[in-house]
RNA sequence: CGGGGCGUAGCGCAGCCCGGUAGCGCACCGCGUUCGGGACGCGGGUGUCGGAGGUUCAAAUCCUCUCGCCCCGACCA
């Protein structure tokens, strides 16, 4: 491939909508434009980088046992009526009519598709295990699109789908998978890191998260430091604490906090910490307003509060809602005396004495308060993320926090859309059972900008290896005829032996080409010049740490050939 | 969805308050010099000022509507 003939239009300033790196390195090196709100094109270098994760994915998929085929990206919404997914995905399900005004939507994922298809087809357990997967475009119409490839709209996604006949199975096809899953991310060269994960809206019993360790990643997860256990916060399980506070109660008492409505201002002015505050938060739920407290430095985890209380739908309580319930501005409410409401609280808040609490007035909180004496509370549960020092739910140690890009998950789903959708089959006694299934996806484009946050300098993107767009970037730093005729026989002897280059033969000045080239970051760069061949030699670059290598041009082919270009599926 | 901001040349932006000739840098085209880390000189403007309506002698600029995009918020009690 020559520069000069391949649409690669690098930036050399930075666009003012990127954001996150992998957004501003993937817009400047050319390999993706903008057409819409979270909708890119892929230009011939980014779609190298997408092929390239493709191919991984799909030889572990296979050698796995899966199978490929591919499905519609419009599905009818009969199907999703079927499992009530129609009125449950709400607004992120992008919904159409065709000229019939039949009701469509574009896929967001393809359980309803992949099992509509199964039940018609399988039959008898004979033909079970099966696993199917696909590599496609899906469109999610999210909230808020952002960060280029990392949360798009439309986006390349591989998803698969297990079916099995049995419970015993499935988790034999899911460990399948989770197998499958760290062959992939390991080949593709990344950093990253399973975790015990919540199932969100594609629903089922179980699942994994593999997240790309990263600082900008949108995702927090704790891990413990010498153990096993990681989880997302999410979903991470806090145990409840060992030791109750032996103060002796003191006496309540209400005094005035003008003005003190943060943790932090009424700590100050109460001269106590946030350790020994109760915050009280207002939530409002289709059936009714709960109060959920927690500790003071603590954040309540809403999807914990949803399964304690059996709802899907959970909100912070508006100021006008607060003050009905509280008869205090936001910022003062308190168990003490609050009618109407459901009281739950995070078991860590049960082994406080003598803490401080809202007054349900304004400018007002109590002091010394105690638990049963002054409130009493309906529910105690695990109600907030885990954070940093508490200990591995586990018994392995303590947590730490970090931060990930999800970049792919495997779900356990059991019999949720096979059930709805009567998926079945008979067994050797003949009797009709229902298939449990598994699915699991990989965000293509996700992994590819993930690879970027992972790896990058100031100049630009250092790809890993196995994902790169080419192996060797050529630079022929002159028009000369002894640098275009070595140039060009190294180019044919390369591309003959099977390595990927692109060859910079555009006439531009030698710092343009250097630019470019640790732009776009092949792992390695082989610069031709009159310099060099004035000595009989060219260099050999890496991109990673810039060691050069002075080779004679007929030592290239040999050299380059014992460069790892690829981590090889023969593992 | 709520809050904030931005749409002016291919890209990054100024001009808008205070209405009157559409501008800067980069990119781009031509010629010449230069040529191993984003060169220089000379010449060239490539624009529905996001769109529609209105006010006005006159609108990029003021008003109304509309579309698109970006950022923040989903722990604040």
């Amino acid at each position: 491939m020559r520069v000069s003939q391949l649409l690669i239009p690098t930036l050399r300033e930075d666009p003012g909508e990127a954001e996150t790196v992998s957004h501003r390195l993937m817009l400047r090196a050319g390999m993706i434009r903008k057409v819409a709100a979270g909708i890119y094109t892929y230009l011939p270098l980014g779609l190298r980088v997408i092929r390239k994760i493709e191919r991984i994915i799909r030889e572990e998929m296979d050698r796995a046992g899966a199978q490929e085929l591919l499905m519609p990206i419009a599905s009818p919404a009969e199907l999703w009526r079927e499992t009530g997914r129609w009125d449950f995905y709400g607004k992120e399900l992008l919904r159409f009519q065709d000229r019939h005004e039949r009701d469509f939507c574009l896929g967001p994922t393809h359980e309803e598709v992949i099992t509509d298809l199964i039940r018609r087809e399988v039959r008898s357990y004979r033909q079970l295990p099966l696993n199917c997967y696909q590599i496609q475009t899906k469109f999610r119409d999210e909230i808020r699109p952002r960060f280029g490839l990392m949360r798009g709209r439309e986006f390349i996604m591989k998803d698969a789908y297990s079916f099995d006949k049995d419970e015993e199975g499935a988790r034999l096809s899911y460990q399948k998978m989770y197998d499958a899953y760290v062959r992939i991310f390991t080949r593709c060269g990344l950093t990253f890191r399973p975790v015990e994960a919540d199932t969100g809206l594609i629903g089922g019993t179980s699942s994994h998260e593999f997240m790309v360790l990263a600082e900008t990643g949108e995702e927090t997860i704790v891990y413990a430091e010498h153990g096993t256990y990681a989880a997302n916060v999410e979903r991470a399980e806090v145990l409840p604490p060992k030791e109750t506070s032996t103060e002796a109660p003191r006496p309540l008492r209400k005094l005035p906090t003008p003005g003190a409505r943060t943790v932090e201002e009424v700590t100050a002015m109460l001269k106590t910490t946030p350790q020994r505050l109760v915050k009280t938060l207002l939530y409002t739920t289709p059936k009714e307003p709960v109060a959920v407290l927690v500790r003071g430095d603590r954040a309540v985890n809403d999807i914990k509060v949803k399964t304690l209380l059996g709802v899907t739908d959970l909100q912070l309580a508006d100021q006008e809602t607060v003050m009905t319930l509280t008869g205090a501005p936001i910022g003062f409410a308190g168990p003490i005396g609050l009618k109407r409401v459901r009281l739950v609280a995070d078991h860590e808040v049960k082994a406080l004495r003598n803490f401080v609490v809202g007054g349900n007035e304004a400018d007002t909180h109590y002091v010394d308060a105690n638990w049963d004496r002054d409130v009493t509370i309906e529910r105690w549960a695990d109600l907030r993320n885990a954070s940093a020092g508490d200990p591995s739910p586990r018994g392995d140690g303590t947590l730490r926090v970090a931060r990930g890009i999800e970049v792919g998950h495997v779900f356990m789903l059991g019999t949720k859309y096979s059930k709805a959708m009567r998926a079945t089959f008979l067994d050797p006694e003949g009797k009709e059972c229902v298939a449990v299934m598994g699915c699991y996806g990989i965000g293509v484009g996700r992994t590819a900008a993930a690879a970027i946050e992972q790896n990058y300098d100031a100049k630009g993107i250092i790809w890993p290896v196995p994902i790169a767009p080419v192996h060797i970037h050529l630079l022929a730093l002159s028009q000369s005829a002894q640098v275009s005729d070595i140039a060009s026989s190294l180019y044919t002897s390369l591309i003959q032996s099977g390595i990927e280059v692109l060859w910079d033969d555009r006439d531009e000045r030698a710092g343009v080409k250097f630019n470019d080239a640790d732009l776009i970051g092949a792992p390695y760069q082989l610069i031709i010049g009159d310099k060099g061949l004035a000595q009989g030699t060219v260099e050999f670059k890496l991109r990673k740490d810039g060691t050069v290598t002075r080779l004679a041009p007929d030592q290239v082919l040999k050299h380059a050939q014992t460069l790892p270009l690829d981590s090889s599926r023969a593992r």
